[in-house]
Order: C-alpha cells, then structure tokens, then sequence
DNA sequence: GCTTTGTGCCAC
DNA sequence: AAACGTGGCACAAAGC
C-alpha cells in the first residue's frame, strides 16, 4: 500500500493510504487522515511496525525524500519502501516506455521543475538555505525543492501518483518501470540515511597525512612549508626571480617558454614527457598543490564534524541515472586521504566493488552468452582473454573500454575488430546505440531511463552543413557534433544501466542489512543505525558498510547475495554473474 | 567588486 | 597532444 504525505496549508501534514490494487486484504489501514510535525515520526512508526501482512510495509510516498525523510531519521526512524514522486516523475517523463502517457504528454507542470535538493546540510553552505531540523521549520513557500513556488500552487501528490501509476501500467514495460522508481527510491532512501550516519573520518589521522605531506599546517595566507621550499627549487631550474608564482598559469607559462622547457600546457601528462629540471619539482608541487587545495586543512574544517564526514548525494544527478554529489567532492575522495576513514572501535568497514560491472551489464542487455562465460571465472577480461579473441588482459580492458566510451584510436581501435568478432552482440549493441544518437535520436537503459535529445546547439549544427551556402566548416562541425552524441548515447545505455544495477544493489543491501541480528552494545553511530551495520558509502560500483566487527561475515554475505539479487533482478535467468570484491578493514585505504 | 570562463585533476 | 564516457571542485584570469 502506498501511504501518501502531503502538507496542508494549516502546516498540519495529510496522510492517506491508497491501496496497491484490486488485491484482496490490501486494504487500508486505520490511517490517521492528519498528523502534525511533532507526532508525525511516530504515526510512521506505527504504520511501519504493524503485523507484516502479504502487501508488507507501506510504500511511503511524497513529493520528495530530501524533504521528509532527514527529519524522522533525526526522531530515529527507518522507513523500509518509499515512492519519490519528483524521481518518478522525471523518469516517466522522458522515458519511451511511458511516451504515450498523459503524464509525459501533459504539458509542463511543477513537478518538471522541483529541483534537486542536496540531503543534508548539516554544514552551511553559502546561498543555501540549512535544511530544517524537523518537518515544519519551513513552509511550502520557504521549500527549497520548490524554488519559492506559493503554497497555493503546490502539487498534489495523490493526483501526481495516480498519474504515475497509469503511466507504468500503460507502458510497454511496466515490470521494468516498476522496479525502477522503487530503486530509484530505494536510493533516495540510501542517500539520506549515509548522509545522517556519515562516513567515519578520524580527523587526527587526515592531520597527520597533511603533516606527512605539506609539514605543519600554516597560518591563513601561507605556503605550506614543503610547498614553499618546491616553489623555491622551481624559480631556481627556471632561473625565475622570486616573485614568480607557480599557482599563476601565465606567469609559469611564460618563464618555462623563456627557460626553453618546451611545454605547451601545464598538464602532467605533458609535463611527465619533457627533460627538464624543473619538471621534477613542478610536479611534486602541482601534486601536493591539489592535496592542500582540494583536501586539506579547510576542507576537514568545512566538511568534518564529530568524526564524520557528512557529503551530499544527488541521486540522480547525472543524466545516466548515476548519482553525483555536491559540497565536499565525496565522489572524488583522492585515494591518497582513504586512511583517514577508519571504522569506530569494535567495528569495521566491509568494503565491496563490483568487478568489470560495465561489460557484464552490457553482457546482459546484449543477451551475450560468449561475454557472459567470459565473466564467470571472476575476471572478465581474462575470461576474454581466454576465449582466444585477444591475446592479453591489457588489451582485453582497453578494448571494452573504448566500446563503451567510443575510443577508436590507440590500442583500443586495433583489437575492436577481434572484440566484435568474438563478442558481436554485445559490440552490435553500443555500436547501435552509438548510431542513434547519431542521427539525433534517444536510448533506453534495461530498465526504462531514455536519455535526453540533442539541443538547440547540435540541431543546428546539423542543419547547418545542409545547402549549397555552407560554410565549408560546417559539414566537419556536423560531422563531430554528430559523432559526440553517438559517443554520449554509446555510453549512456551502458553507464545507465550499471547505475540501475547498483541501486538495485544498494537497495537489496540495505534491505538485509537491517535484517541482520543487532550488536550486543550500541556503537557511535547515529539511532537508529546505532547497533545495526549500516551504509556509510556509494561510489558508482563500491559500497562502504560499517559494521559491528561481530557481523562482518554475515555482510559480507549479504553483499554479495545482493549482487546476485541484483543481476536476477535486471537479467532474469541470463547467466551473466555480478562477482564482487569484499574486504573487510578497518581502514578504507586497506581496502584494495 | 562580483560573476563567468578556462585550466587542470580527482573519482568511476 | 589529444584521443574516449559521466561528473565536482578550486583557483586564477577574464569579463562585466
């Protein structure tokens, strides 16, 4: 049963159960028709709680997890299904299986608009409002998910639902539509319960590879010392007074030109190819440059409190479904910093990756057999190798790579040819993706996102290159501007579809994880994760839980079997298999 | 002075 | 040097 959240203007919040169907005994509960912020967490914990009949618990549905989810975890309360109806929405818009719906031929309405709200913000940011600490601190007009949108014009989600449940059982593929937005709410689930428990980050530890690296930390305005002394080392090689400043582009431009060192940019991939003395030190400097810069002293100011760092994911956020993050760069976190994220004591981190999870998506969209019995021995691209259509692992991997991302120079464009041979349907099928988007048309990952058309930009360097008036440019503009989409549609069906694997994945785990038997003592961690193994991160294709150092075995279990859950859940009975990496640590560097 | 753009590097 | 997908972020320079 759906239990729909909708608030009232009198700041009270409306709570209506609506059935899944036609199915005998699902019917509604003695649902409260009004609760208001202080007894809302516990209204949901009863609803949560009651005697798990056949329909099981309720499907919580609102407008959107960042704006009610944080608050009844800060009262310590886990729901277990959700229905985010702005990440419905944005899928059963765009998706081609739902095309012919009225909600995707409706014209624009406010739920194309709700944006995106980071979870969180625990850490103010500058331009953003702090999120409310319970579920009434700010009004439908103040809602940042609303952008200032009056009350009076707040949708309706029961209306919004009942669209989005006619355009998934209209749609040619309601089955697939339908474990999409539960994943995909799944995940916004996830999202925020990593952000209230936080990664485990020891300050101290993160100090001390500043220390290590840069020497003590400097007064505002200074140079680190080790900095300082590699700026001094490359005025010298460049014979450069000592007002050159290295963080200036133009200025070092300029004295490496003068010094005759012959570089065009300052990328380290040019810098590495060039003989000079000053190379040596400019790269020691550009790197621990980016260590100060990006992950140093203010960063553990701005981003870590009472060991934890606190990111915000935005599921969702990139077109291809995967997640992106904002504030903190959670999505980047340099390996060379992983040591600081350590497990609280009597606990540890379970570290899990999914091996080559790209190619064996792929292997199951394409219905593969040859590239799935690559993949059962653990390592794909030796399996490939094995298959004889490559001679080594190297070549196996930047073969697949460039398939999926479009390489065609290099090494990867002279074994393309042996792949497609060896592999013709999965290689038919990027390659029929590639040329869709070539010809300014859409794709469909496994599950049903579609990805966006071309622009006004690339429309109209298409027409552009037509007639007898054409610039002679333009056709080679048409051209690249043509072959980039198809490089960007090549990608998506695959990326998109990985992105579906693991919230299928990450779905599954959280749901076993909170399965699992609770530790004996309660830990540092946040109610309601306090004695429970929880997620603290999500990287594309790795997950982070912490655990209790008495249950690591049985994550670890539950990990993998997720996988396995996760792969029958998108490719059936296809025998395409999801082996992961587990590790479990206490340091997240240890992991690999 | 503020905002936008360009550069470069991190992650997968 | 770039090539070959998706992003975030910090900084300096350029633009208004």
């Amino acid at each position: 049963m759906h239990v729909v959240l909708a608030r009232r203007p009198a700041g009270t919040v409306r709570v209506v159960g609506v059935p899944d169907g036609a199915t005998a005994g699902d019917d509604a509960p003695s649902v409260p028709q009004e609760a208001t912020g202080d007894d809302l967490p516990s209204v949901v914990q009863r609803l949560e709680r009651r005697d798990p009949g056949a329909a099981g618990p309720p499907r919580w549905t609102w407008d959107d997890t960042n704006c009610w989810y944080p608050a009844l975890l800060t009262a310590g309360v886990r729901v277990e299904r959700a229905h985010d109806l702005r990440l419905a929405h944005r899928v059963l818009r765009y998706s081609t299986a739902s095309a012919a719906s009225a909600l995707a031929t409706a014209p624009p309405s406010p739920w194309d608009t709700l944006t995106a709200v980071p979870v969180g913000g625990s850490v103010p940011v500058p331009g953003r409002r702090p999120q409310a600490e319970s579920l009434f601190d700010l009004d439908v007009a103040e809602r940042p998910a609303h952008g200032g949108t009056p009350s009076s014009d707040a949708p309706d989600p029961l209306a919004e639902l009942s669209a989005q449940r006619d355009a998934v059982a209209g749609s040619q593929t309601p089955g697939r539509l339908r474990l999409l937005l539960a994943a995909e709410s799944a995940g916004a689930l996830v999202a925020t319960e990593m952000h209230h428990a936080g990664l485990p980050w020891r300050a101290d530890v993160h100090d001390a590879i500043l220390a290590d690296a840069l020497g003590p930390r400097p007064a505002e305005g200074r140079r680190p010392q080790k900095l300082e002394a590699l700026a001094v080392r490359i005025r010298a090689a460049l014979d450069a007074p000592p007002t050159l400043n290295p963080d200036s582009h133009p200025d070092l431009l300029r004295a490496m030109e003068y010094a005759g060192v012959g570089a065009r940019s300052l990328r380290k991939g040019e810098l590495e190819s060039l003989d000079h003395p000053v190379i040596a030190p400019l790269l020691a400097y550009k790197n621990l440059y980016r260590l100060y810069t990006a992950n140093g002293w203010s960063w553990l100011d701005q981003w870590v409190r009472d060991g934890r760092f606190r990111s915000d994911y935005v599921v969702g956020g990139v077109v291809t479904g995967r997640w992106s993050s904002t504030g903190g760069g959670a999505l980047q976190l340099p390996k060379g910093v992983r040591s600081a994220v350590r497990a609280d004591p009597g606990w540890v981190l379970v570290v899990a990756d999914a091996a080559q999870l790209e190619p064996r998506v792929l292997a199951g969209m394409a219905a593969d057999e040859a590239m799935a019995a690559a993949g059962r021995g653990g390592d794909l691209y030796a399996g490939i190798v094995a298959s004889g259509a490559v001679e080594t692992r190297e070549q196996a991997k930047v073969g697949m790579l460039g398939a999926m991302y479009g390489g065609t120079t290099g090494a990867s464009g002279q074994v393309l040819p042996r792949l497609s041979r060896a592999f013709p349907r999965s290689m038919g099928l990027v390659e029929d993706a590639a040329r869709t988007g070539e010809r300014g048309g859409v794709v469909t990952t496994r599950l049903g996102r579609t990805s966006p058309p071309p622009g006004q930009e690339w429309d109209a360097a298409q027409s552009g290159a037509l007639g007898d008036g054409a610039p002679p440019d333009a056709a080679s503009l048409a051209r690249s501007s043509a072959r980039s989409w198809g490089r960007f549609t090549r990608n998506f069906v695959v990326q998109g579809t990985a992105a579906e694997w693991a919230l299928c994945w990450l779905a599954s785990i959280r749901r076993r994880l909170w399965e699992l038997p609770r530790a004996q003592d309660p830990g540092l961690a946040p109610a309601p994760f306090a004695d429970r193994p929880h997620l603290v991160f999500f990287l594309h294709d790795e997950v982070v839980v912490h655990a209790p150092a008495a249950l690591a075995d049985d994550v670890a279990r539950e990990v993998r079997a997720a996988a396995d859950e996760a792969g029958r859940l998108l490719f059936g009975d296809f025998p395409v298999s999801f082996p992961l990496t587990v590790a479990t640590v206490d340091s997240y560097a240890d992991a690999k």
